[in-house]
Formats: C-alpha cells, sequence, structure tokens
DNA sequence: CGGTGAACATACCATGGGTATGGAGATCGC
DNA sequence: GCGATCTCCATACCCATGGTATGTTCACCG
C-alpha cells in the first residue's frame, strides 16, 4: 500500500476526523478504538496522537465537523432573504431535516454533552445550532412577530424539544412523516405566539 | 423463616447500587472503576460480579433506583385528588422539582441514553416519567382541557423540553428562580392550549 | 454430619488509552 | 550541497480497568 506519510499532514488529519465521525457515529464513543479511527484512516496510532492531544480532542473535533456542516445550512437561511417568520420558518424545516443525520444526532446531539461534559457542550452549541435557534427566536421577538417571552429560557426549551425530536425522527418507521408532523406540531405552537403586526409587519402565512 | 443470609445479601446488592448512584453521578458512567464502587460498598469486584452481570447491568439498577423515586412521586401526584388539570400543574412543578437532583438528572436523563443505548432508554422511560408525563398530557386532552394536539408527539417534545431545561435549571446560579421561571413559560405554553370548558370542565385558574 | 450451593474474595487475563522513542524525509542556514 | 533541525508519523511499551476463572467460607438440607 502506498505510503501515507507521502501525502500532505492536512490531508492525514482530515481522514482522521472522518474517519471519527464515521465509527463514532456507528458504534458510540466508547464503542470505537482508537487504533480502529487510524486504521480506517490508513495510519496509526502515533499519527493520530500527533494531530490530537487525545481521544476527547478527536471526538472535539469531530462534534465540530459535523456542527458545522448543520451550522452553515442554517447560517444561510436566516441571512437570506424573507421576513423574520419566513426565515424562522425556514431555518426550523432545515434543523429538523439535519436531525435525520445520524451523525449529527448521535455526536452531536447525544453523546456530546457526556463525551464533553455540559458545560463545555453548552459553550460549543451557543456558537453553533442553539445560537442560531436562540437567535431566530430573539429576531422574532424585536421584529414584534411573537409574543416577548422569555428568549434564552424558551429558546432552551425550544431546543431541548427539537434535539429530543431528532432522536424520535431518526429511529420512527417512517422519519419524514414524524418530521413532518413535529414540525407541524412546532409550527402550530409558535403560532400561537403570533401576534398581529403590530410592528407594521404583515403576518402572511408561510 | 426468613434466612439471615438473604438478608446480608439483599444489603449488599443495595449497599452496591447506592455506591454505584453516587458514583455515577459524580463522575461519570465512563469515569468510575467498578473497584471504586465495590471499595466504596466495603466489598469487592467479585461481591459486584456476584450480583451484577457487568458494568452496564449495575448503571441499569442504578437506574432504577432514581428513576423510582421520582415515579413513586409523580404518580402519588397523578392520582391524586384535584381536577386533571390541577393535577397536571402539581406533576409539572414536582417533575421540575425532581430535576434537581443532581443524581436523576445525570443517571436517568443524560448518560442512560448514551449508556443504555436509546432504544433500550426510550422502552424503560416508557413506563416511568416519560410515561406519566404523557399520561398526564392524554387526560388533559380526553377531559377537553387543552386542544386534540397529538398526544405522542406532544408529549415528547415537552419531554424534551423538560429534560433539557433540567441541566440549564441545576447548573444555573439560581436553580430555584430559573426553575419557576420556566415552569412560568411551560404553563404560559399549555395555558394557549386550553380551551374554555366544552366538555363542562369549569375553567378554574389554578 | 457430610454434601450442596449461595455469597463472596483473590488472582489473573485482555483490551485499549496514553506515552516514549525512533526514523524517514522535507526544509533551512551557510 | 550538506549537515542540522524540524515535521510527521511508526513501533514498542506501560498501565488502568472491565471481565473471568477459581478458591473459600458458611448457612441450610436431607
Amino acid at each position: 500500500m502506498r505510503s501515507r506519510r507521502l501525502d500532505y499532514s492536512e490531508s492525514t488529519r482530515s481522514a482522521l476526523v472522518d474517519s471519527a465521525v464515521e465509527l463514532f457515529t456507528k458504534r458510540g464513543y466508547a464503542g470505537t478504538s482508537l487504533d480502529e479511527v487510524a486504521k480506517r484512516a490508513r495510519v496509526t496510532k502515533g499519527a493520530l496522537y500527533h494531530h490530537f492531544s487525545g481521544k476527547q480532542a478527536l471526538f472535539e473535533a469531530a462534534f465540530d465537523s459535523v456542527e458545522s456542516l448543520v451550522y452553515d445550512r442554517l447560517e444561510k437561511i436566516m441571512t437570506g432573504p424573507g421576513t423574520p417568520w419566513e426565515r424562522a420558518m425556514g431555518a426550523l424545516n432545515a434543523f429538523i431535516k439535519s436531525c435525520l443525520d445520524p451523525a449529527y444526532q448521535r455526536i452531536a446531539i447525544h453523546e456530546a454533552p457526556v463525551v464533553m461534559g455540559w458545560e463545555r457542550w453548552r459553550e460549543a452549541e451557543e456558537q453553533c445550532s442553539f445560537g442560531l435557534v436562540r437567535a431566530g427566536l430573539q429576531s422574532l421577538v424585536d421584529a414584534g412577530e411573537v409574543e416577548p417571552v422569555p428568549v434564552d429560557i424558551t429558546a432552551r426549551l425550544l431546543f431541548g424539544a427539537l434535539s429530543s425530536a431528532a432522536t424520535e425522527i431518526a429511529s420512527a418507521a417512517d422519519p419524514k412523516k414524524i418530521g413532518e408532523q413535529i414540525e407541524d406540531v412546532i409550527v402550530r405552537m409558535l403560532l400561537r405566539l403570533r401576534q398581529p403586526g403590530e410592528a407594521g409587519e404583515r403576518p402572511a402565512a408561510s
């Protein structure tokens, strides 16, 4: 087999991260050995420890990898065209779709708080997908689209509900159908919070 | 007559479970060694493996232990006096209070899905606290207190939101205050679902 | 009262995270 | 153009820990 050492370091690193994402998704953090991760990336544990300080650091790299995918998608929608309401609905839909990705679900939602520790996970999420959920809710309140709920707490509850729903969706017999049902329930919940455009917005139904 | 030996055995087992609950809560599943659990219970690993088939089984015993405490509390409220709405509000309050228990939070809510596997966790929760949340919501719908939302999905979302809120509460500087705020947001959410007593109920504000 | 099995203790094994060391090739100073 | 140095990675090893295999005590039963 062609010596991996001739390739660039960066390629090795990303190969390790990709391998980690795959195995962590399939067998979980505890069930994945570093030798296995290295082997799948066609290197040895020595290379792994050259790029990462340990198993936890590797996990965090995998976390960043899957998280950034979702973040980019949501960020594009949130800064895109449309009213705050429309963008929020679009982002909601995109988030639920993202939750169908097993990697995002297992790594970012389920195992990350346990592996990284809740404190650190929260810190990371604050600037990732949760941050966007929260920002979206904030913009709805600012625009006068919904009643002035306590944004911090409501966002936390909403994110928790969505994360929980994620697993429900993914493990359902018909994920797409359940996903639509969940989206429907959430939207209806949000609609109850909606108030007639006091801020001059037209409450156009999306 | 009940053998004295059986008493000792049972006592040893519960000591192991108590020890496990304590250590799993403090250092998590991965960070707790079986030798440590055994040592704290003043036995050796041999005794542990006599009573439990392995680390996972021990964890599940710890899970049952903390879960049953919460279940008993909620179950008493749900089958107690008052209107469905009052009982639901009481149970909601009790659940949030239960989430302040670090053992319940870390073992039953956070680590259990990862350690036991989500499938098995869901199965267990179905007949525990989640089952009661769901039953409570169902009774509200049946009594015509709230609009006929899809109970299954809404319960899942609600439980997810509450579980997520649990950590938020416990790690807050002022858990009691945050807990009240969260309860307030949830109650207001539920109030929006409420409809005037079509089923002959008087919508008495609790 | 000898046998049997439950309730442990002790000694051991194997896996896997982490470390220490070595070496091949690129790069840089001169 | 050539040794020094550094990056990048391989190899060999350590050791903590989950799990197992076996030994030992003691209550109970026939």
